[in-house]
DNA sequence: TGTTTTCTCTGACTTGGGTCAGATATCGTT
DNA sequence: AACGATATCTGACCCAAGTCAGAGAAAACA
């Protein structure tokens, strides 16, 4: 059912808005090349260039020289390794790009247009809607190292919104004390990974929850977060599912987990999810509910 | 502002269902040629299928031979003038063209299995509404014949719709009677068309509306009606206007109109565009409010 | 120090997706 | 019967996009 009314909208949508897209991009210059003064944004390294668009080395660099040949780009070698070349847009390259970004806007607009601002709105809307729904589809649970840039960040937009939630704040100690629990053996940090190449850098984390050993056979779930983007898309379930997983094949045969009475979806989530309430098992002040559930 | 964000679920539908759907569709013949599979159908002329996809007659001829020298199609001669020529699809063809198909859906079905059912049934919602809305914005406005066989798809539709709501039904009197009236110079006979090559053959008319010479000056909208998979999509206000400004470039000051009072839609629509009650100005036994609106 | 690896670049090549200018056959009209 | 218009096909070309096999320079390593 959904299947053929996504095909649908393919379609159409290739047709309205795709194609065309393309076409004003490439202004007497391949498409290829303007593609790149976005990709070059700030500047880069071409290597970085080249596995970002996944392209040939030797194509890149035919294309770097074209835009250069047009003074829109201008390319130096690294001063720390000068085997490689760092490319950045001349302000002519600059000009351009911003051009092309206002005949795309332009483009989009003109389409727009004939509608009234209430449905140019829902339009927005429901794109936005779709658009979180196919992240949403899309997103991997990834394994990282609790102490990489992108589980600091998202543990810090965790703790940064218990502490605008709960009355009185959250002091969450330590930042990264309890790394260590999060390494296996004794548990692992899960990111919930957003596979969008354009939006750099964190915008790719999604949220985060963590597993921990608590005695034998019985792991905690911690940490738990979703995006405040990313929510009412179906991701905490699945994230709890793959921390349960998780713990399962860790060995536990039992899971637990405390909350805040002030969190009511999640606690919704975890009734729903088979989790039935318990005595309180540890002193985590900002605790009131505690949970287990049989793997 | 919406501007951003279309552009924005642009990138994001390209990568994770455009791209893809190119992908597969090319087995090992050229993408084209795959494309022509599906147009093709249940045969159409060659001709036809240049027109329709406004390719090259060249390139169309070599797609078609090698997809017969794959015996996907077979051409014949048009008996009724041997110029033209006449495709369809052999066996293997319809089964590649299904296989494709199938591949697609499967694709698709890939994208989405990892949303719970609840959310595949949003995302069909929203990509729905974008697509109504997305015509609703590309659509145009077009005199035509009353006679012709889109006008009177319009008509027909809009008499079995005016038979189930009244009570008691509708009787249109002599289907056509009235066609002269909407003839220049009395009048015109508008339809909303939707530029939709995709969809065969009525799929194409979105709704439709007239105008014709009441009196000297003054001139009556008949017949207005809006495709139901197209209602709320803020069409009837821009088709009353378009009707408006056609009334107003034929030379008239005022127009009136009629309608029942189970339309309560259309009511609405008629006293927030302007339109101030008046007395019976027919005779018509369907009608039992009546408006008129200075240009 | 010499060897291997890494990074970029160059030149040669391929493929898909076209365009364009006739050639050929048929049709419609005078 | 002749002439122009129409439908299709063929061959020659074009360009964007991308692949591939080295070459040369610099860095890393043993």
């Amino acid at each position: 059912m959904s299947t053929s009314t996504v095909r649908r909208f393919n379609r159409l949508h290739t047709r309205v808005l795709g194609v065309l897209d393309d076409d004003f991009l490439s202004r007497g210059r391949p498409l290829g090349a303007s593609r790149l003064l976005f990709e070059i944004g700030d500047g880069t390294l071409v290597a970085d260039l080249r596995d970002r668009l996944d392209l040939d080395s030797g194509y890149v660099s035919r294309l770097l020289r074209s835009l250069e040949a047009d003074d829109l780009v201008s390319t130096t070698p690294d001063p720390t390794d000068s085997r490689r070349r760092f490319v950045s847009l001349t302000d002519a390259g600059r000009r351009e790009r911003d051009e092309l970004d206002r005949l795309s806007d332009r483009h989009v607009d003109d389409l727009l247009a004939p509608l009234d601002p209430r449905r140019r709105s829902e339009l927005a809307d429901v794109l936005d809607h779709a658009r979180r729904l196919l992240i949403a589809a899309t997103v991997t649970f990834e394994d990282v190292d609790p102490s990489t840039p992108e589980a600091l960040f998202a543990l810090r937009s965790y703790y940064g919104e218990l502490d605008a939630t709960f009355e009185g704040g959250f002091d969450p100690g330590e930042p990264g004390a309890d790394g260590a629990d999060y390494v296996r053996p004794r548990g692992r940090f899960v990111i919930v990974r957003i596979d969008d190449e354009s939006e750099r850098p964190f915008a790719t984390v999604g949220g985060c929850g963590a597993v921990t050993r608590l005695e034998p056979g019985v792991a905690e779930i911690k940490r738990m977060w979703i995006h405040p983007e990313m929510r009412g898309l179906g991701l905490a379930g699945r994230l709890l599912r793959h921390l349960e997983d998780a713990a399962r094949s860790d060995g536990h045969r039992r899971v637990r987990l405390d909350t805040n009475d002030a969190l009511l979806p999640a606690i919704e989530m975890y009734r729903t999810s088979g989790y039935a309430e318990i005595d309180r098992y540890n002193d985590n002040p900002y605790a009131r509910l505690f949970f287990e559930k049989a793997l």
